[in-house]
DNA sequence: TGTACATCAGTGAACGCGCGTTCACTGATGTAC
DNA sequence: TGTACATCAGTGAACGCGCGTTCACTGATGTAC
């Protein structure tokens, strides 16, 4: 799927996918600073000024790229999670192959089986959150720099207006002081307190002092830290 | 302390430091990008021909604040882990008014109360992160970015060649360790678990989600945050 | 104490760069009749 | 089925911007004799 025009056609027919196409391999390749309109533009087979029938300012492009970076994430956190509710379903339910979220099929087992399982799946969230950062730090370091897409929580009641990655945390946490697990009081704000502890080892490993040791080193602290978390609620 | 050159006089006498205060003033008051060669010199009073006498390139000068930022943390820490320790020290021994840091003091009392203590101290340690952060970002943003001036360990041997937060860090995890409150098999890479921890807290705060929550929501996630890391180890 | 001179730390003008953005335009498309 | 025309999506040249950096230069300083 090239996102460079046919020579032979004078309308590309799929412009403003193409350039956002492009400027995503540029902050791929790159980082924020590397999404620059005329290359995408160039890349893209079009004149610089054609871009201008599709996007407002470079602004707009790049917040265009920050939301489908956004959604990658998001359809690999909705995997891995999927994955362990499967692997969880198939061992009580073996002929089970939805891909109901964990919610659906939560209330399954003792308050100690559903909570072990729970903590399968944080930590599952946390690994793709990790990997993706690692795979793909150029889209990572735009989507959550300085005026970066974050997910942000809807101000509507619980698991409402929310976006993806943050609805998925917040219901992992759910089950997880149903079941016990966290204490109540813990749980307002427990989102952000492991977001942050996530997040922050994806800094360190991108950009910190994990930037330079060697990727068996790198995945012991990420397993370390994972368990630090889960440990402390 | 002006940054600006004596109108009476043709050299400066001290351009260097000007200019490196002159661009941490504008890394302050708008981050990395805010940085402009040109625009320090403006500020020293001095073509920009002249810095390049004292720096090689922008991409020194930029060092140069970056490590300037580093020490004002680095000020803020050793400040806030010595004032845990006198508090500690005066309660045990209330005349002593050393500022003798905390490795040389911890031996004292049973190991209940050094891990309590110790605990303090790392607490205190945190904060002065998390204060520094939200205080300064734009300096943050400059030393923790990518190819920022991030603390490293030294490879010889423990606490030797190793920039001072690190130090401070590994040392009142040591201090855990010694009293028992963190299992010996825990302890290798556990630095880097709990600066992750915090270093995401503070990146939440200030280009995340909590960057529009209101002030006492951010501290109440922050306690949160200290607390729970704190209870993992 | 005075003078010649090397050295250092400034000046100001200029360069090239690549960017985002605008402009008047033109080619292609599709719809009304 | 053919034609007029509005609309859309391109072009390419140009603009201004502010930056980092270089250059040949000059003013101030301090040291050797």
């Amino acid at each position: 799927m090239s996102d460079q025009r046919p020579a032979d056609r004078y309308h590309h027919g799929d412009l403003r996918n193409a350039l956002v196409g492009a400027a995503t391999a540029l902050a791929r390749e790159g980082g924020p600073d590397a999404v620059v309109l005329r290359e995408a533009a160039r890349r893209a087979g079009v004149s610089a000024a054609a871009a201008y029938h599709h996007f407002a300012s470079r602004e707009d492009l790049v917040q265009a790229v920050k939301q489908r970076s956004l959604d990658l994430l998001t359809g690999e956190m909705r995997a891995a999670m999927a994955q362990e509710t499967d692997t969880r379903a198939a061992v009580a339910r073996p002929t089970d192959t939805s891909l109901a979220v964990a919610r659906e099929t939560a209330p399954v087992g003792n308050p100690a089986s559903r909570a072990d399982s729970a903590r399968r799946r944080l930590r599952a969230l946390g690994v793709a959150y990790l990997r993706f950062a690692t795979a793909e730090p150029g889209l990572f370091r735009l989507t959550f720099g300085p005026r970066g897409r974050w997910p942000v929580a809807g101000t509507h009641g619980p698991h409402h207006t929310t976006t993806d990655p943050f609805r998925l945390l917040a219901q992992v946490l759910d089950e997880l002081a149903d079941a016990g697990a966290v204490p109540a009081e813990r749980r307002p704000g427990l989102e952000y307190v492991v977001w942050a502890a996530v997040h922050g080892t994806a800094v360190l490993c991108l950009d910190g002092p994990l930037a330079s040791a060697d990727p068996a080193q790198r995945q012991q602290i990420i397993e370390h830290a994972l368990d630090t978390i889960i440990r402390g609620l």
